[in-house]
DNA sequence: CATCTTGTTGAAAATGAAAATCATTTTTGT
DNA sequence: ACAAAAATGATTTTCATTTTCAACAAGATG
């Protein structure tokens, strides 16, 4: 309800209109797994809405994306990926290489090495991204299986 | 020197040719800045090699990835960069939002804390990629010269 | 050196995700 | 209901990257 209330308050405050597509999209969006693709979103979209294109989804996921109420993601394979980011905070990600699974983590140690780091050279920080890529606990498991074969 | 050993060793073990093309963009790359894209380095090599082609620069450079003699980078403009990798260690990425400036750090601390977040999960860490987008201190500077007036 | 095999080159075309276009439709304030 | 403004969706365009393919060059062999 309140993703819904913000992202109509959005539109109205931007002289942007509510409408039947942004609705399905947004629930949608909300009701799909996280770390989407358009292409994955659009998929889910079609089933049970096949009138509604591609075109508004990219641009709805867009749209939620500049009001803050998803994240754009660039994880390596040439799509851009789309999560929730109003309740949950910044967090980063660690990648299965194998199977793709996605875990979020928040670390203030890290960020705050960052802060010294960026510090040290004047920066002032604006956003940062850190991915840690690797094998996860049940491809291991997998990988010990095939070896003992 | 040793760079073009490595890369003349690496040609040979992969049955792969020695050519004058592939000689000519690895001194570019070795002789150009860090952090360049295809299109940089070919812009660059097409002023004294008119006749290299950008497929070919492509190529190479993707070439000099594999054998590990360089690293790509994505810094999200939509642009594969590259950067020499054999004698520098791993390290991380300050970049300014204004002007573009990259700047290289290393944080064993960050490290530490990252192995330890993997090891939390059963993670087993293949690579990662910290970037952290700011404004450095010279476009601090700027700004502050410019709400001056 | 001559010849053969195989990899390479460069121009052009293909690819694919993202973004733009545009005629038509929908929303929304009056 | 009406008009103005924005949204939609099919299609096209963009743009970096990758592939194709005929001509060419490298390297091995005798
Ligand atoms: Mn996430
Ligand atoms: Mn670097
Ligand atoms: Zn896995
Ligand atoms: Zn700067």
């Amino acid at each position: 309800m309140t993703y819904k209330n913000s992202f109509r308050e959005y539109l109205g405050k931007h002289g942007l209109k509510a409408t039947r597509q942004r609705e399905v999209i947004l629930d949608a969006f909300l009701s799909a797994g996280s770390h989407l693709s358009t292409e994955e979103l659009y998929r889910t979209i079609r089933e049970k809405n096949p009138g509604i294109g591609y075109a508004t989804v990219h641009r709805t996921l867009k749209l939620l994306a500049e009001s803050g109420l998803a994240a754009q993601r660039h994880f390596g394979d040439g799509h851009t990926r789309y999560e929730c980011s109003s309740e949950e905070q910044h967090h980063d990600h660690l990648i299965c290489t194998v199977c793709g699974t996605i875990i979020e983590f928040e670390n203030p140690g890290i960020e705050r090495l960052q802060e010294q780091v960026a510090a040290r050279h004047g920066f002032v920080i604006e956003q940062h991204r850190l991915e840690i890529y690797g094998r996860c606990a049940g491809c291991l498991v997998k990988k010990e299986k095939k070896q003992a074969i």
